[in-house]
DNA sequence: GCAGGGATTTGACATATGTCAAATATATTG
DNA sequence: CAATATATTTGACATATGTCAAATCCCTGC
């Protein structure tokens, strides 16, 4: 599950939207798709809302910011990290905490975009 | 559920990333969630992607492209049709026609996009 | 009106998902 | 080391989801 996601490699520009380009593979609308079930639940839009927003945040703040107890936080970070679409945990004290990977983020906008390129 | 969408309103240009501009409200998060999910399974994905190249395409044309039932496909159709990703069905004859709504995409790229605006 | 093909709905099923409490792990401080 | 604070994992649960077969609905053409 975790592995390379050729459609949204984030190490350059992306562009020309494949979705746009059918036939679409089945290998590669499950990737998207995965990428896009990682994000399709409100609290982790919120949650992604708020790493956006704040550069890093750790998970006892994310928990009462989000309304869940932090068991459901770190379920949520699990997701989002096996996505690719946050930071592994950066453990620094007794906190860890995470940060948004833009790149991703726009990686997978442009692969939907029907008006990109 | 078929509710209108303030964020995702296609009627004019939508900028300036609501999900990067935290902290977002659990109902912005919602509709954008649902949009997600709606695209969020590899079928699907397919689904809006043939749609995107071929202009219109009736169900019974749809099935064996995406390899499922035209029962499945009538429930896929439902799924994205309540999000407001594909137009609704246009019969002619004894076909159904349904076509993208390629201004919700790109709307739903644009409230995800850390880089809009 | 009836017989046919296409589309949708309904019912049923297995699987996936979101949540929390409790148990476990990791780190700090006394 | 003991006690405390934060994080994650595990187990359990209810709910949602994707799929198909069968029933039903629509349209066309005899």
């Amino acid at each position: 599950m975790p592995k390379a996601l050729p459609l949204i490699d984030t190490s350059g520009p992306i562009c020309c939207s494949p979705v746009a380009a059918a036939p679409m593979s089945p290998d590669d609308a499950l990737e998207v798709a995965l990428r896009l079930k990682a994000l399709a639940d409100p609290v982790r839009v919120r949650l992604v809302s708020l790493l956006l927003a704040e550069d890093e945040i750790c998970t006892c703040d994310l928990a009462p910011a989000l309304g869940v107890t932090e068991a459901t936080v770190s379920h949520h970070l699990s997701v989002l990290k096996k996505a690719g679409l946050i930071s592994d945990g950066e453990r620094r004290g007794m906190n860890v905490y995470y940060r948004a990977r833009r790149n991703s983020l726009v990686a997978l906008c442009r692969v939907i975009d029907p008006n990109c390129c």
